[in-house]
DNA sequence: AATTCGTCCAACCGCCGTGTT
DNA sequence: GAACACGGCGGTTGGACGAAT
């Protein structure tokens, strides 16, 4: 039978948002709430769908967001989350508080991605990668890999190393313990209340 | 100065889980 | 129980921008 698509595409406008229609979606969801997403376009006066509407609000037009990089502990914490949950971003972004998984997400594949992989961690499974030709004299991965870390921001935006000046050690060591961590852990997903009591638990 | 490359991030798409009829 | 509607999620894309060449 198949579904019907999300909403009906006659004048569904795509593409960026326009400042008018985040006012109109501001305003209506301060006053009204976002109680019903399918409505709400037509109520709001915007001719957009209803999950472009709740990705605006969510990702971009939320008062209580926190915009720019994430903090060098937040991102310890979504490596440790990630290592635990996987790619559950939703999840992730719920212990962020003002990050959004769309954030995350993306700081997720444009860097934590390839710090995990110069560290020798395979970031699919947090587990240690096999040896590549590069890391052929060091048994031990992750202790060349903090200095490699160290160095890494080269590639960064300048905005980049403001808030990566603090890192290395700690990075390498919190990986460390991830990959014990997750060897109990394997594949086992933790659901909400296990992942609220590791955490309880290391803190 | 022009081009290429890498990074950032907003936005879209398709699928899934769940509640309702 | 099946069909449907809805909200939400994760993967992916593409444009803007700055740095490097």
């Amino acid at each position: 039978m198949g579904r019907q698509p999300c909403c009906d595409k006659l004048g569904v406008k795509k593409g960026p948002w326009t400042a008018e229609e985040d006012k109109k979606l501001i305003n209506f969801i301060q006053t009204n709430g976002h109680c019903c997403w399918r409505a709400l376009p037509k109520l709001a006066g915007l001719r957009r769908c209803r999950k472009s509407c709740r990705l605006r609000w969510t990702n971009y037009l939320r008062p209580d967001l926190k915009r720019g990089l994430l903090s060098h502990d937040e991102e310890q914490l979504v490596i440790d989350l990630h290592a635990h949950i996987g790619n559950k971003w939703s999840k992730i972004a719920s212990r962020l508080p003002g990050r959004t998984d769309n954030g995350i997400k993306n700081h997720w594949n444009t860097h934590i991605k390839k710090k995990l992989v110069k560290m020798g961690i395979d970031p699919v499974t947090s587990q240690p990668l096999k040896q590549e030709p590069n890391n052929t004299d060091n048994p031990n991965s992750t202790s060349s890999v903090s200095n490699d870390i160290s160095k890494e921001p080269k590639s960064s935006s300048t905005k980049n190393v403001e808030t990566n000046g603090t890192t290395t050690e700690d990075e390498s060591s919190s990986a460390v313990t991830r990959q014990n961590s997750s060897k109990d852990s394997e594949n086992n997903l933790l659901n909400d209340e296990e992942l609220f009591s590791y955490f309880h638990d290391n803190n």
